[in-house]
DNA sequence: AATTAAGTCAACCGCGGTTCA
DNA sequence: GTGAACCGCGGTTGACTTAAT
């Protein structure tokens, strides 16, 4: 199927945006709003393609966007994440309130990449004195290393707290969700995921889940409970939408069956 | 002070998914 | 059912800035 370009590239403009430029489209979604990315440089004036103006609003000019470097929180919220989620860069950005897909992949790219690969060193060092003192400890930590995120390069599964059991999934979220969770939220996931305790063994055996298992919070957003035939062992899995109120609408519960076994992972 | 290398980040490109006629 | 149009995403580029020599 032959695909028209994305905008007519005759007399269009690339480039830096100018200040008058940005006015102008700031002025024009003011107005209109933006239905229709495509017509709208027309409309605004603007020698622009809707795809640019898309880009600049979405990335620059958004009245939400949260400015300036990053914190500590956000950074470690990144890290986590994306040892989870890979190179969902949206995925991650919903979770980073004011955060755009564009600035976290490049502050991943120039910082975070880096800092994560160190302490997958340090890890891996400490493993290593681990496994010289003890062996017998090697089936339980590679067992639980299969996980979801387990097909991420070793370059992306750095995190020492995301990575190494379920527990710790829970405490990937936002700095915002971090300062907002306290410890009963804590227990709440823990106590879920207690009264399966026994299960867990048998689940560590499941096989790698691909990265397209996990759906967006768009899509999970409005259904508290999707259910869906997953095979490969696994007889369904649910996403249960976790209202803790006070904006920790995009917390979610996995819950996974195989047979008369269930698992319920916080996410 | 001049040059080069490395880092940063805004913007572009191309692709896949979705919608609609 | 098909194809065109559109949107959103992730990868990449390249201009600019800063640090090192």
């Amino acid at each position: 199927m032959g695909r028209a370009p994305c905008c007519e590239k005759m007399g269009l403009k690339k480039g830096p945006w100018t200040p008058e430029e940005d006015r102008i489209l700031i002025a024009h979604i003011k107005k209109h709003g933006h239905p229709n990315w495509r017509a709208l440089p027309k409309q605004a004036g603007l020698l622009r393609c809707g795809k640019s103006c898309r880009l600049r609003w979405i990335n620059y000019l958004r009245p939400d966007i949260k400015r300036g470097n990053f914190s500590k929180e956000e950074e470690e919220t990144i890290i986590n994440l994306h040892d989870m989620l890979g190179n969902r860069w949206s995925a991650i950005a919903a979770r980073l309130p004011g955060r755009t897909d564009n600035e976290i992949k490049n502050v991943w790219h120039t910082h975070l990449k880096k800092k994560a690969a160190a302490v997958l060193k340090q890890n891996q060092k400490a493993n290593n004195n681990n496994n010289n003192n003890n062996n017998s400890d090697d089936h339980k930590q590679n067992s639980k290393a299969t996980t979801a995120h387990d097909h991420q390069s070793a370059e992306s599964a750095m995190s020492p707290q995301a990575s190494s059991s379920s527990d710790e999934l829970s405490s990937v979220t936002t700095g915002e969700t971090n300062n907002n969770i306290n410890s009963d939220q804590y227990c709440m996931d823990k106590h879920v995921k207690s009264d399966h305790e026994q299960n867990v063994d048998s689940f560590e055996s499941f096989p790698v889940i691909d990265e397209s298992f996990w759906t967006d919070t768009s899509l999970s957003e409005n259904s508290s409970n999707l259910t869906s035939d997953f095979g490969g062992g696994l007889n369904e899995f649910a996403i249960g939408h976790h209202d803790y109120g006070g904006g920790m609408d995009f917390w979610y519960n996995i819950l996974v069956t195989s047979g008369a076994d269930s698992l319920t992972l916080p996410f």
